[in-house]
DNA sequence: TATGAATGAGCGTTCATTCAT
DNA sequence: TATGAATGAACGCTCATTCAT
């Protein structure tokens, strides 16, 4: 029972997910996501209350992605560099696999004001980002005086809004490629720790 | 002639500006809007071929009144780290003040896809940075090797963006108070540009 | 399940033919007619995509009582000329009565061209008048060489044209009556088949 | 002044027409017409009530265009058979040329019931074709008994209506070319006039 | 729990018409 | 006479939500 249960609001999310990605939050009706989940209109109120509550759970969803492919392309033996380039590199290709969900994630924002729980999801990810910046302090790869908690957000922060910038905006100005500035932006995170 | 076209012109951005600010772009009807702005519902599309033709309009304006802002509160004869945190204050003033309004630039992003321009939009603020930076440079104020144009849209996105995650997503986790991450903003970017 | 379904579909084909009578298509909205079939707004659309949809249906609609009403008025023990007599009257009956839905199987042509089916949906009246004529042939009531396929269409054609510029363009022209105008279409076809 | 004033009506009109002729009737607006015509919006009503005043106008338009086309390809040395087949000619010539338009004057009856000019319109057209059936009776081309008046009407109609289902129900059911159909109608007329 | 037909408020948009200039 | 900006009612249609089964 309790399977099943969580079989259909899978369903529903991973159908959600999906065509979101296809067709852009605007365009998505949960006409859309229950066709594509397989179950009936009524089924969706089983298990959301409504059309809004749908975001927190995908941003969570999202969220649990990002880290979880974090989290499985880093390792321990890695240096801090390799760390930091790492986690730029699969943000960015989640940043891009998923430009319409994130954007639904900023609409949804004020789609029902449903984001006090945001800071709560990161939660684990800072974390665990915490802990791999004091390794790094240990291990004297950045500064001993670098203020851990509040750079923990602002990196993650800015290599996601890079990221976003960069395929939500789509702005190519002054810029040979992605690559370069995906470069850049190591630099800039490297120099303030250091 | 000329005048009156502006006037309803003006009274239907600023109308939108204000119900936007209130209840958010998807929330928002051309209805609210032609109603605040005293005008008829034809009115609205003899200015705007449609609903998302506003949103460029809207993000136009918006960053205006943030460059008129910087450049008003900026002169030549702070320093460079003056400079830099009058730029912060700004950006986190204008940023509480139009919350709404620039989660609309970015559902807008989906809603029409009106965003080639947004990068134009920013050159004239894009160039007034470069040119303080170069200032600064000149001034042995930063260091001599930093790589200007790149650093120009990081910056401003950067403090965009933290403002942004600061009003936007409400979150409050482990920070004392808006003006100590402020401060620790500009401490990053110093850090990153000596 | 299946009645159910049924019953909400006559129900707005109905009342649509009932405005429809009323008020003409063009004036005719969507929202009259669930007003007048007793169902909302948008149950309309699960039973038609679109406003012009309803014209093929009502066309087919059309088609069917004329061709039931005449099959039920001609038997087989008549003379041709009877026969004929009792489709011109059958035919200046419906016409009469559904003026305005005449009228809109022919704007219903402008308004999404959805007439392909016009003819197809003729054949079985076609048919049947194609039979009557063998039979008058073979009974030796009409001419041998007569070109049946031809003019079972111009006949068919015929009739229903004049019925309508009787009805529909309210012309009294110098025409004593209705019966004599019939009686006039009558011999018109009998010398061209004869 | 008179002058002027026939200017911007006919302007109107011929717009009316092209732009008819171009969009259907359903998708021109005054605002199209208008614009065509290279006159204010306001203008257009300086000379039309509403815009269902435009479907008599037209309607007129069309029925000279037609007329004068036929007086200008018979002349009185032609035999019936060729007036005949002339007539039928320029029917489907101006049939096809003018779809939309007679479409409107179908619709237009719906729209604003201004036709009861309609008759009275054709009424130079009908006593033209009067005088040509009277001619080849005196010259012994049709039967001496036809009653005239009232296969005047139907003759033209006939023609105007199977040039209607050929080209604006686009049936092709049965028959190998319009030219053959023209054909078979001639012979029918020719039949029924012996 | 699951269904899907039914609902109806509300949307963006159009356009015939008016009227101050 | 001519203009065209302004009007606002009305339209076709969507879709989040409900509810009888």
């Amino acid at each position: 029972m309790r399977v099943k249960k969580q079989e259909k609001y899978d369903a529903i999310l991973d159908a959600a997910f999906k065509v979101i990605e296809e067709k852009s939050f605007e365009n998505t009706s949960i006409s859309d996501i229950v066709k594509r989940a397989n179950v009936a209109q009524g089924t969706f109120y089983l298990y959301f209350k409504s059309k809004s509550d749908l975001v927190p759970a995908i941003a969570e969803e999202l969220l649990t992605k990002t880290y979880d492919m974090v989290i499985k392309h880093v390792n321990d033996s890695m240096s801090f560099n390799q760390k930091l380039e790492t986690i730029i590199d699969v943000t960015f290709n989640i940043t891009e696999r998923y430009k319409e969900v994130i954007v639904l994630c900023y609409s949804g924002l004020a789609y029902g004001h449903s984001f006090e729980k945001w800071e709560e999801m990161y939660t684990p990810y800072y974390n665990w980002m915490e802990k791999q910046l004091k390794l790094a302090q240990e291990r004297n790869e950045i500064a001993q005086e670098t203020k851990i908690q509040f750079n923990v957000q602002v990196i993650i922060n800015m290599i996601e809004q890079t990221a976003e910038r960069t395929y939500l905006f789509n702005s190519t100005t002054g810029m040979d490629s992605v690559d370069h500035l995906k470069q850049e932006l190591f630099n800039f995170i490297k120099r303030a720790l250091i």
